[in-house]
RNA sequence: GCCCGAGUGGCGGAACGGUAGACGCAGGGGAUUCAAAAUCCUCCGCCCUAACGGGUGUGCGAGUUCGAAUCUCGCCUCGGGCACCA
C-alpha cells in the first residue's frame, strides 16, 4: 500500500483494498471490553424487499458515521445488522410468481447484502440474522411461552377484515375502498378468536416512563402519549326503563360527567351485547348492524364514514332524574373496544354528537355558555378549552362559573357520593392482537388437543418450524390446509393433537431483535451477561413512520422480557436515544391497465421531457408528487449505479450532505457528480501536500491552525448533534482553506491528517488513503479523534452589526471583550452610523455584548 | 375525520429571539486549451440604480418585542401515523 502520487482517484481500486484491511484487522467486531465504555448504535433493520434503495443508504450511513465517530472516541462499539424477514410481500411474490416465500426472502437477503457490503459500513456481520431463521424464531417461541406463563398473552375475539368471496382475512393494506384487493368483494368486519399481548397492563407505565426519555424527539413522545390516551372520567350505568333480553343496564364511560344535564341520548356500538341481543330478535336491527360492519376495520374508515344511527325504541332513565327518559341508539361510530362500548350523547358540547342529534332531530341542550353570554340556539357544538372558565346554566356540582377541569372533578365527587358510578381512569391503548392468518410468520407454539384443550408446545420441541412444502395457489393460510404439518402430539397427554395455524405479527419479530443482537447465537432468547454489557441501545436510528407502533411494542417487549427474566431492569426502556431520520421521497409514475387499475413504473423506465414523463413506448405517465419510497409504488432509486460509477464514498458523502437528516429529502440525481468532483479535489490536494518536502517552510501556519481547530470543534459538535449536513459544510470550508494555504509542509501535513480524520466517518476509504499518504500511523479507522485547542477558537476582535430600529445599517469592529460603553462609543463614532443618524438623537441604544447594537430612533 | 410534523433564492439548505441566504448544486462572466473535458478565478434572492446606494423579502393574516425565519393566535399547502404494510 505505497503512496501512488500520480494515480487518479480510483474508488474501485482503493475501496475494496481498505475494506479488506479493516476486515483482516477485525476493526468492527464488537468485543466486550470492561476497560472501555460501550456504545450500541442500531439502525432499524431492513425488510429484504430485493434491492437496497437510497433511503437505506442514508439510514445506514448515518448509523455508520455515529459508529465510526464513537470508535474514534474510544468506545467499544456494537453496530449489528439483520433482516426483518417475515411478512406479506414474500407471500405475494409466491402468489404472483410461484416459488416459496423463503427462497424469495433468502435470495433477496443475499442480493441486498451484496449491495450493502461495498458501502464499507462498519458493521459486525458475524452477528447477522434474519427473523425467518428458525434459530431466531425458535427463540421467539421460547420467549412467547415464557410470556404466556407470565400472564402476558391471552385469547379473545377481535375484529378482522373478512373477504366473503376469497373466504380469507385481509390486511388493511389489502382492503381498497372497502373492497378486497383480489376479489373486489365488499369487506366485512368479522369477529374472530385471536391471540393478544396484554400491553394494556402497562398503559400507565408506558405513559409515565416517556418523561424519562430525554433523548427522544418530543414529537415521538407526544404521539405515543396521545396514542396511549389517558383519560379520567366517570363510569356509571343507565337503567333501562324496561329490560331487554335480560339486560337491565347500559354501562357508560364519560370524560364529561359535568354535561350530564345536557344528555339527549345513549349510543351503543353495533357490537355491544345489547345490540347483539336485539339483532337476534329484530331484522331491522340486524340489517343496520350488518351495514355498519361493512368496510375496512380501520379507525380511519370509521372516522371518515357517514355517521349512522338506529333508534332501538328502548329508553333509559337519567341517573339524576328518574322521570327523565332518553332513547337508546345504535351508532356506527361507537367502538366496542374503547371504554364500555356505550356513551351518552351531549350534542351541545360535542361536535359529533351535535351532528348526530341534528340528523336525527334529538334535543340539543346547552349545559354552559361562555362567560357573559346568554343561552341561545346553537349552530355548532360549543367546545371551549378545558382550562377556560365558563358559566354553567345546568350544573350538577361546583361553582356557577368554573373550568371544565373543575366541573368534571366536582361532578365525579357528587356522582360518587350519590352512588352513581365511580371515578375511572381509561386508556385508549388496546391490547395488541398479533394473530395472523398467514404462512410466512413465526408459528404460534400451541396445539389444540381434544382432551387438554389449547396447550403450549413444550420448550424442548421448539422451534416449531414452518413446513417447506406449501403452495399459494389458493387464498387463505396454507398452514390450514397442511394436514401433515398440523398433526402433532399433545405435549401434555401424548394423544394426537392439531397445531395452531396462526402465525405472529411481524411486529413481534422486530420488538426484541435489538436484544438478540447482543448474543445472536445464544441457546436462550438472550444471554444476560452479554445483554447487560451491551444494552441499552445508546443510539437508535430509524424512520418516523415507526414513531408509534414499533417503538411502543418494543418498549412493551423490553418490560415483558424483564418480567420473564430475559433482560435486566435497566433495559426496560431499551433505546436511550432515538433519532428519526426523514424519508427519501420520489415522484410516483403511474399508468392504468385495461381495468383502470394503477400500474407503477420505476424511475429508470421513465423519460422526463418538459415536466411530463413518458415510457419507452411513448405512453405518457401520470406523475404523482413525491411520496415515501416504497417498492409497491416502484418509486425507488437504485444506489448501486451510483456506487458503481463513483464509489461508496461519493454515495455516503452525498446522502449525508445538503439535507438535514431528520427532514424528508426529495431524491435528485444531480449532485452525486459534484460530490465526486469534490472527493477528487481532496485526493489531488493530498497528492500535493504529500509531495511537499518535509522541511518546506511557509507562512500562515497560525491562521491554518486556527482554521483547523475551528473545523475540529465544528465537525465534532455537528456530528454530536446529528447535523451531518453541517459537518460536511465545515469540511468543504476546511478543504478550501487548506488548498489555498501557503503554510509550512509540517502544518499542511498535520492539517491534512486531521482532515482525513474528520472525513473518516463519512468517507472512510478516501480518509484511509489520505491518512496513509500523509504519514498517519496505522489505520485512521483506529485513530483517536482529534481535539480542538480552546485557545485557538477565540478571536481577538469581533464584528458587530449596528441596526436602526431592527434594520442593519452599519458594521463595527471591536475587541472581543469590549464593554457596553465602549461598543456604544465605537458605534456612534462610525461614519455609516453618523450618516444614518443624520444629526438626530437616538431615543435608546441597545447593546448586546458580542451580538448586536440596535439604535432606536 | 383524529393525532404528529414541515413550509426560507432556480434547487438542497444555513441562521443561541440579534448582519437572512453559511455550504453545496444549477446558472452568468473570465483564465487555461488548437478545441473540448477537467481544473482555477469571479458574480449570483427579487425590484429600482450606470454606480454609490435604496427598497423589499423566510407559505398567508394578525400579535408580542428595541429587534421575529425563530415566540403566540388564526388560516393554507404538503408529509407521517391511525392498531393486519413494514
Amino acid at each position: 500500500m505505497s503512496a501512488q502520487s500520480d494515480a487518479r482517484y480510483s474508488p474501485k481500486e482503493i475501496e475494496p483494498r481498505w475494506q479488506q484491511a479493516w476486515d483482516s484487522d477485525g476493526c468492527f467486531a464488537a468485543k466486550v471490553d470492561p476497560a472501555r465504555p460501550k456504545y450500541y448504535v442500531l439502525e432499524m433493520f431492513p425488510y429484504p424487499s430485493g434491492r437496497i434503495h437510497i433511503g437505506h443508504v442514508r439510514n445506514y450511513t448515518m448509523g455508520d458515521v455515529v459508529a465510526r465517530y464513537k470508535r474514534a472516541q474510544g468506545f467499544s462499539v456494537l453496530h449489528p445488522m439483520g433482516w426483518d424477514a417475515f411478512g406479506m410481500p414474500a407471500e405475494n411474490a409466491a402468489m404472483a410468481e410461484g416459488g416459496h416465500p423463503g427462497t424469495w426472502t433468502y435470495n433477496n437477503i443475499k442480493v441486498m447484502k451484496g449491495q450493502m457490503k461495498p458501502l464499507g459500513l462498519s458493521i459486525d456481520w458475524s452477528r447477522e440474522f434474519a427473523t425467518c431463521d428458525p434459530e431466531y424464531y425458535g427463540q421467539q417461541q421460547a420467549l412467547f411461552l415464557d410470556m404466556y406463563k407470565a400472564g402476558l398473552i391471552y385469547r379473545k375475539t377481535g375484529i378482522v377484515n373478512w373477504d366473503p368471496v376469497d373466504m380469507t382475512v385481509l390486511a388493511n393494506e389489502q382492503v381498497i375502498d372497502g373492497k378486497g384487493w383480489r376479489s373486489g368483494a365488499e369487506v366485512e368486519r368479522r369477529e374472530k378468536e385471536q391471540w393478544f399481548f396484554k400491553i394494556s397492563d402497562y398503559s400507565a407505565e408506558l405513559l409515565s416512563a416517556l418523561d424519562g426519555l430525554e433523548n427522544w424527539p418530543n414529537k415521538v413522545k407526544l404521539q405515543q402519549r396521545n396514542w396511549i390516551g389517558y383519560s379520567r372520567g366517570l363510569q356509571f350505568a343507565f337503567d333501562l326503563t324496561a329490560p331487554a333480553d335480560g339486560i337491565t343496564q347500559i354501562e357508560v364511560f364519560t370524560t364529561r360527567p359535568d354535561t350530564l344535564q345536557g344528555a339527549s341520548f345513549v349510543g351503543i356500538a353495533p357490537d355491544h351485547p345489547l345490540a347483539k341481543a336485539l339483532e337476534a330478535q329484530n331484522p331491522a336491527v340486524a340489517a343496520f348492524c350488518a351495514e355498519a360492519r361493512k368496510g375496512a376495520a380501520t379507525e380511519e374508515a370509521m372516522a371518515t364514514g357517514e355517521k349512522l344511527g338506529f333508534d332501538t325504541g328502548l329508553t333509559v332513565q337519567h341517573p339524576l332524574d328518574p322521570d327523565w327518559h332518553m332513547p337508546v341508539w345504535i351508532a356506527n361510530f361507537i367502538k366496542m373496544d374503547y371504554g364500555t362500548g356505550a356513551v351518552f350523547g351531549c350534542p351541545a358540547h360535542d361536535q359529533r354528537d351535535f351532528d348526530f342529534a341534528t340528523k336525527y332531530a334529538l334535543p340539543i341542550v346547552p349545559v354552559f355558555v361562555a362567560k357573559g353570554a346568554e343561552e341561545a340556539p346553537l349552530t355548532e357544538a360549543y367546545v371551549p378549552e378545558d382550562s377556560e372558565s365558563v358559566r354553567y346554566l345546568r350544573p350538577i356540582a361546583g361553582e356557577p362559573e368554573q373550568t371544565a377541569d373543575q366541573a368534571v372533578d366536582a361532578a365525579i365527587k357528587l356522582c360518587e357520593s350519590r352512588g352513581i358510578g365511580k371515578d375511572t381512569t381509561m386508556y385508549r391503548l388496546r391490547d395488541w392482537g398479533f394473530s395472523r392468518q398467514r404462512y410466512w410468520g413465526c408459528p404460534i407454539p400451541f396445539v389444540q388437543c381434544d382432551t387438554c384443550g389449547l396447550v403450549p408446545e413444550a420448550k424442548e420441541n421448539l422451534p416449531v418450524r414452518l413446513p417447506d412444502d406449501v403452495t399459494f395457489d389458493k387464498p387463505g393460510n396454507p398452514l390450514d390446509r397442511h394436514t401433515a404439518w398440523r398433526s402433532c402430539t399433545c405435549p401434555e397427554c401424548g394423544k394426537p393433537a392439531l397445531r395452531e395455524t396462526d402465525t405472529m405479527d411481524t411486529f413481534v419479530d422486530s420488538s426484541w431483535y435489538f436484544a438478540r443482537f447482543t448474543a445472536p447465537h445464544a441457546s436462550t432468547p438472550t444471554d444476560l451477561e452479554e445483554a447487560d454489557y451491551w444494552m441499552n441501545v445508546d443510539q437508535y436510528i430509524g424512520g418516523i413512520e415507526h414513531a408509534i407502533l414499533h417503538l411502543l411494542y418494543s418498549r412493551f417487549f423490553a418490560r415483558a422480557m424483564h418480567k420473564t427474566g430475559h433482560l435486566s431492569a435497566k433495559s426496560i426502556e431499551p433505546f436511550n436515544a432515538l433519532f428519526t431520520q426523514g424519508m427519501v421521497t420520489h415522484a410516483i409514475y403511474q399508468t392504468r391497465d385495461a381495468q383502470g387499475r394503477a400500474v407503477y413504473h420505476y424511475p429508470e423506465e421513465v423519460e422526463l421531457r418538459d415536466g411530463a414523463g413518458f415510457l419507452k413506448d411513448g405512453k405518457e405517465v401520470e406523475i404523482i408528487p413525491s411520496a415515501k419510497m416504497s417498492k409497491s409504488k416502484r418509486n425507488v432509486v437504485d444506489p448501486v449505479a451510483i456506487i458503481d460509477q463513483f464509489g461508496a464514498d461519493t454515495a455516503r458523502w452525498f446522502v449525508m450532505s445538503d439535507s438535514p437528516p431528520e427532514r424528508d429529502v426529495e431524491w435528485t440525481a444531480s449532485g452525486a457528480e459534484a460530490t465526486y468532483k469534490h472527493l477528487n479535489r481532496v485526493w489531488t490536494l493530498g497528492d500535493k501536500i504529500a509531495a511537499l518536502p518535509a522541511d518546506a517552510p511557509g507562512e500562515g501556519d497560525d491562521e491554518l491552525m486556527r482554521a483547523l481547530h475551528r473545523a475540529i470543534d465544528d465537525v465534532t459538535k455537528t456530528i454530536e448533534g446529528f447535523a451531518f449536513n453541517k459537518a460536511i459544510a465545515k469540511l468543504y470550508e476546511l478543504t478550501s482553506i487548506l488548498s489555498r494555504t501557503k503554510a509550512s509542509a509540517k502544518a499542511q501535513k498535520q492539517a491534512g491528517r486531521v482532515l482525513a480524520q474528520l472525513m473518516a466517518p463519512m468517507t472512510p476509504h478516501l480518509a484511509e488513503e489520505l491518512w496513509h499518504r500523509l504519514g498517519g500511523a496505522g489505520l485512521v479507522t483506529q485513530a483517536q479523534w482529534p481535539q480542538a485547542d480552546p485557545a485557538l477558537l477565540v478571536d481577538d476582535v469581533i464584528t458587530l452589526p449596528v441596526q436602526f430600529n431592527g434594520k442593519r445599517k452599519a458594521e463595527i469592529t471591536v475587541p472581543k471583550d469590549a464593554s457596553k460603553e465602549e461598543v456604544e462609543k465605537t458605534a456612534l463614532a462610525d461614519q455609516a452610523v453618523i450618516k444614518a443618524l443624520a444629526g438626530a438623537t437616538p431615543k435608546k441604544i441597545i447593546v448586546v455584548p458580542g451580538r448586536i447594537v440596535n439604535v432606536v430612533i
